[in-house]
RNA sequence: GUGUCCAUAGCUUAGUGGUAAAGCUCCGCACUGUGGUCGCGGCGACGAGGGUUCGAUUCCCUUUGGACACCCCA
C-alpha cells in the first residue's frame, strides 16, 4: 500500500504556482504595512503552554490546539495566534523600545479544528500592532490600512463593508445603563454576536431567558431589543450619547471619512471572539453574496504585556488570514496573472553543454534567470517541456549557434524565432520583463 | 466536538448485484535541429476492513480521506 500524497488533513501543499500567489498575497501587504512604516519582525513556531492559558478563548487553548510535551516533559503549543508571542518579546524590551511602535509580521498559525469554507488547520495571517498610542488616532491608523490592503489588491469599496462597534460602549450599557448582572452580561454577548445568525424570534425569546423578573418588569429585555435595532451612533438614547465611547467612535468615523474611506458603519451587535479586546473592535465583511462572511479583523486590546510583568502598553491591531483573503480575491476576479521568475529556457541541440558553459555564465551575470535543459532529450523534447512549463522564450544553443555566435530566440507564445547576438538576446528578454503585467507591486 | 453529503485510472466524470466507459494527461509511433493542432497505438481505477449474497465496485456496518454547515474563528 502506496503512502498517500495528500497532506495533513486542513494544511496546504504550495506547488510553485500557488506560492506565487501567495508570494504576491504577502508582497502586497508587506508594501503596504511599510508604506505605514511598520517593521517586521518573526517569532518561534512553538511556545510554552502557558502563555495561552490566561487570555486567548478558552476554547481555542482547550479545544484547538495542538499540545504536546517535548523530550524534556514540557507542554508546548504550536501557536494558534501571534498575539501572546508579539506580546511576550514587546514585554521583553519594554523599556527599550522607542513609542509609537509599529510592528507587523506573516506567519503560520496552527488550529485544530474541523476544515471548512475559509477555515484551514494552518493557515498564515498577517499581524499589525501599533503599541503605545492610546487615543482613537491609533485605532484610524489600523483601519486605514486594513482598507489600504485590500485596496492594493484591486479590490473596490464596494466589494467590502467595514463593521465597527466598541466593546466598552457595549460593556457601559449592559452594566451601567441596563443595571445587567456580570454573569448576564457574558451570556448576553454572546448571544448578541450570534444575533444576525438566528431568528429575530428565536433571539427576543433567548434575551429574554437572561433577563430575571425584576428586570423584565422594568422593561431592560425591551430596552436592549431596542438598542440593538440602532444603525448609527446617532440614534442612541440621550444617555448613552453623552458617555465617552461614543465621542470616540464619532472622532474615528470622522478620521476614517476624512481618509477617503466610507464602506464601514457602526455595528452595535459586533462583539469579536478573543476576551481581550478592550474597546474598539472591527471587523471587515465581504459583500460578495457567495462569500458573505466576516474576513478578518482586529481592535484594541489591553495588559498582554502584564502577563510577563511588564507594564501594560496601549495596543491596537488586527490579524488577516491569507485563506479567507484568497476566497475574497477570488470571488471578486481579483486574481492577477503572475508570471514565471524564470526568464528564459535554454535549450541544446546536441552535445554542446561543456561549449555552452561560458556563455550561460555569461547570460546569468547579465542577470537573467535561465533554466537549461540538461537533460540530453532531442529538440522536440525540449521545446515541448518548455512548452508545457509555460516559458515563453527559449534561447537554441547548437554547435551552429556556437560557431556563429548568432544565437536562436524562440517564442513559445507567437511561434517566432530569429538570430541575434548575445547582447540583444538578454536585452529582449529584459524588455519583456519589465513590461510584464504580473500584478506585483514595484 | 455535532450534523449532512461524497469517495471509480495521474486529473475530471459515466456506469452496473455477474470485476467497468470516456475526455484530458502520460508513454510510444509518423524519427533523428523545432513544441502547442491532427492521426494511430499503449499504460492505467472501483479508498481500506468486515458483513449480506452463489457472486459486491454497486446493498449494510466500521474506518480513513474529502466537501459544506454548526461550534469557534482568520
Amino acid at each position: 500500500m502506496a503512502l498517500s500524497t495528500n497532506p495533513y488533513k486542513g494544511t496546504r501543499d504550495f506547488y510553485p504556482e500557488d506560492k506565487r500567489f501567495q508570494n504576491y498575497l504577502f508582497s502586497v501587504m508587506r508594501k503596504v504595512v511599510e508604506r505605514y512604516g511598520y517593521q517586521e519582525y518573526e517569532t518561534p513556531l512553538i511556545e510554552p503552554l502557558e502563555m495561552y492559558l490566561a487570555k486567548t478563548s478558552s476554547e481555542i487553548v482547550n479545544d484547538q490546539t495542538y499540545v504536546f510535551d517535548d523530550r524534556g516533559g514540557r507542554k508546548v503549543v504550536i501557536r494558534p495566534e501571534m498575539t501572546p508571542s508579539v506580546s511576550r518579546i514587546l514585554a521583553a524590551k519594554r523599556q527599550d523600545l522607542a513609542y509609537p511602535l509599529r510592528w507587523y509580521c506573516i506567519a503560520n498559525v496552527w488550529r485544530y479544528e474541523r476544515p471548512q469554507k475559509g477555515r484551514l488547520r494552518e493557515h498564515w495571517q498577517l499581524n499589525v500592532d501599533l503599541f503605545g498610542v492610546a487615543g482613537i488616532e491609533g485605532d484610524h491608523e489600523i483601519i486605514a490600512i486594513a482598507d489600504s490592503i485590500l485596496k492594493a489588491y484591486g479590490a473596490k469599496s464596494s466589494n467590502y463593508s467595514i463593521k465597527v462597534n466598541s466593546r466598552k460602549l457595549i460593556n457601559h450599557i449592559l452594566i451601567d445603563y441596563l443595571e445587567l448582572e456580570a454573569t448576564q452580561v457574558s451570556g448576553l454577548m454572546k448571544l448578541i454576536d450570534h444575533m444576525h445568525k438566528i431568528e429575530y424570534a428565536e433571539f427576543a425569546t433567548e434575551v429574554d431567558m437572561l433577563i430575571n423578573p425584576s428586570q423584565r418588569e422594568a422593561g431592560t429585555g425591551k430596552k436592549l431589543l431596542n438598542l440593538l435595532k440602532v444603525n448609527s451612533i446617532y440614534d442612541l438614547p440621550a444617555d448613552l450619547k453623552s458617555y465617552e465611547s461614543v465621542a470616540n467612535l464619532q472622532r474615528l468615523f470622522t478620521m476614517l471619512e476624512k481618509s477617503k474611506i466610507k464602506n464601514f458603519d457602526f455595528d452595535i451587535t459586533l462583539m469579536r471572539g478573543f476576551d481581550y479586546y478592550s474597546d474598539i473592535v472591527f471587523e471587515v465583511y465581504d459583500t460578495d453574496p457567495s462569500n458573505n462572511r466576516s474576513m478578518f479583523g482586529g481592535g484594541r486590546y489591553q495588559g498582554l504585556v502584564e502577563l510577563f510583568g511588564a507594564r501594560p502598553v496601549d495596543s491596537v491591531g488586527f490579524g488577516m488570514g491569507d485563506v479567507s483573503l484568497a476566497n475574497f480575491i477570488e470571488a471578486h476576479g481579483l486574481t492577477p496573472k503572475l508570471t514565471l521568475g524564470v526568464d528564459l529556457f535554454v535549450a541544446l541541440a546536441g552535445d554542446v553543454y561543456l561549449k555552452a558553459q561560458p556563455l550561460l555564465k555569461d547570460i546569468r551575470g547579465m542577470g537573467i534567470n535561465i533554466a537549461v535543459d540538461s537533460s540530453g532529450s532531442k529538440l522536440d523534447k525540449q521545446l515541448k517541456s518548455a512548452s508545457k512549463q509555460s516559458y515563453k522564450f527559449v534561447l537554441i544553443i547548437g554547435e551552429k549557434e556556437l560557431d556563429s555566435e548568432q544565437y536562436t530566440l524562440k517564442n513559445l507564445q507567437t511561434g517566432e524565432e530569429e538570430k541575434h547576438s548575445i547582447e540583444r538576446i538578454v536585452s529582449i528578454v529584459k524588455d519583456n520583463r519589465t513590461s510584464r503585467k504580473d500584478g506585483l507591486l514595484s
